[in-house]
DNA sequence: CGAAGTGTTGATTAAGATCAACATGCGTGG
DNA sequence: CCACGCATGTTGATCTTAATCAACACTTCG
């Protein structure tokens, strides 16, 4: 399901990549589209990925199926990062997405010779150890109506406070990152929705307009 | 509730801590009392610890008390890592625990200068996000048959396998780690004992015997 | 056009929480 | 040393939240 867009887009990175790996590192642009893996959990870590256009999801599956969303990832974010030789978890490509791929190797060289781009790696993965620090207490202690007040007022966050935002992922994505079910994730939004507290428009359901976001993080614990 | 051991015990460290901070460290041995706090959320972190004896908790806690502990820390670990300035959680001595000290402007300093010690603060690091992302699994969709039997096989393989190993924490701290309630967990504890997958010794039920590792490990996930 | 995917809502069930009672251990102070 | 109070742990009864099962509407896409 992979489709290289311009095998011949390799040009000097800027932005954050830039940043952990240093200016001199090269990279590539890929596509993937709505649905496919970027890679598996326990493939070969070959890449670092960075994401121009779209959004990611990143989870775990227990052997019968039960999954468990880590993180969403929107433009600008970087995932893929691995300590080992393997993934830890699977990404996949949530609607049609654009990357810019890095060889893990020219990341692994380049860094040594660069104390301030270690120091970027080290606030990279700090940064991402922080979420998942905040997102179980999320699991581990708050109600369905509090996850899912919790994670509009974070997508809220990483996507600006845009007029109306638009969520990439289904309810069912929803209800893996929040260790819910779909039917709860829908029933607590419409909660919301009565309580004016956001408004849905188009027929998707998924651009919502937050309406009171003060309500909303007095909802979340 | 802290008690300094003893003032004039700076000496070279060595052991795992070395490793980050460089042969030229120094650092000092604390003790906590059961119960103590040795660091609160939104602290100013200014120490790095191991632990040379004892056992630690850390945990974030809601609004009304609701709290989710992270991880549990045993002897040879080490925690209190924070790129802020402040604590992203508390940190209790559960039982009376040893713990050495260091300035974590010493870390800072020494780093740069060695890139090894650099590579195993961020194979650190690493290390305690690649457990929250476990962890997150585990909290949001496993049961709760299920998250005994894989924190019992945790604590079962980091006390390396014990005839009896001996839990420092209590029921509600394994329900604050599970994301459970005290009763919940000690319903499980009761069906893998009258299961014969594991058997208490003593008076406190906090010595387990672990009388069939693979049946164990069949009802985690 | 039909089929599959997505989302909402209602009825019912089940897992785990809550409420409660009781047993035992342990530390403190008389 | 014992008595008391508190912390800890188990178990039972009941309740609540969210899961499950189900029906239906709408969209999208081949």
């Amino acid at each position: 399901m992979l489709i290289r867009v311009n095998t011949a887009s390799r040009r000097p990175i800027d932005g954050p990549m830039a940043a952990v790996a240093g200016p001199r590192a090269l990279c590539s642009e890929f596509k993937y589209r709505r649905g496919s893996e970027i890679f598996g959990e326990g493939e070969h870590a070959e890449y670092i990925y960075q994401i121009s256009y779209g959004a990611v999801r990143t989870y775990k599956l227990l052997a019968d199926g039960r999954r468990q969303i880590n993180s969403f990832h929107l433009p600008g974010d970087m995932f893929g990062f691995e300590n080992s030789e393997t993934h830890r978890f699977t990404a996949e490509a949530i609607v049609e997405t654009h990357v810019r791929i890095m060889k893990r190797c020219n990341l692994l060289e380049a860094m040594p010779s660069e104390a301030a781009g270690s120091k970027k790696l080290i606030g990279f993965v700090t940064e991402n150890l922080q979420h998942a620090e905040n997102h179980m207490l999320l699991l581990g202690r708050k109600t369905s109506l509090e996850k899912v007040a919790a994670f509009l007022l974070e997508m809220d966050g990483r996507l600006a406070h845009p007029d109306v935002m638009t969520l990439p992922m289904s309810r069912r994505d929803i209800a893996d990152y929040l260790g819910l079910t779909l039917e709860t994730v829908s029933r607590a939004l419409s909660i919301l929705r009565d309580d004016k507290i956001l408004r849905f428009h188009g027929t998707t359901q998924r651009e919502v307009e937050m309406l009171d976001r003060e309500k909303l993080a007095k909802l979340d614990a």
